[in-house]
DNA sequence: TTGTTGACTCTGA
DNA sequence: CTCAGAGCCAACA
């Protein structure tokens, strides 16, 4: 079956629901819109500064902070995610049982 | 149309 | 815990 809408605005859209405080990953966003972790990454690289979309609150199925390809985005989103109440540990992980969130909380 | 690249994930050692 | 290799899909030149 075709899917109409491009893939990009589909994965922002699942990003923007993610409630502040909480984090999802890769891999799960990957799975909603039927695609690989890669291409979500690819998306989140491809998303222009000052967006809308709470880019902060995507991390790595380790509950860690993936590096970009350009230098210190990655110390912004520590700090942002921080802000948020989030807490992490000295090897500079999250506990993703405790704030990874499930979009079927919604339903 | 082909080839390259990327903010990933999984599995095994 | 860390390290390495393979698989995977979309955008761009």
């Amino acid at each position: 079956m075709t899917v109409t809408e491009p893939l990009y605005p589909r994965i922002y859209a699942l990003v923007c629901r993610i409630p502040p405080g909480l984090v999802s990953t890769y891999g799960r966003l990957a799975r909603l819109v039927g695609t690989t972790p890669r291409t979500v990454g690819f998306a989140m690289a491809a998303l222009p500064a000052g967006s809308d979309v709470p880019w902060q609150r995507v991390v790595n199925s380790q509950g860690q902070i993936s590096a970009r390809r350009d230098g210190d985005g990655h110390l912004l989103q520590y700090e942002l995610l921080r802000n948020e109440g989030i807490h992490f540990r000295e090897n500079g992980s999250i506990d993703l049982a405790v704030y990874l969130f499930s979009f079927d909380d919604f339903c």
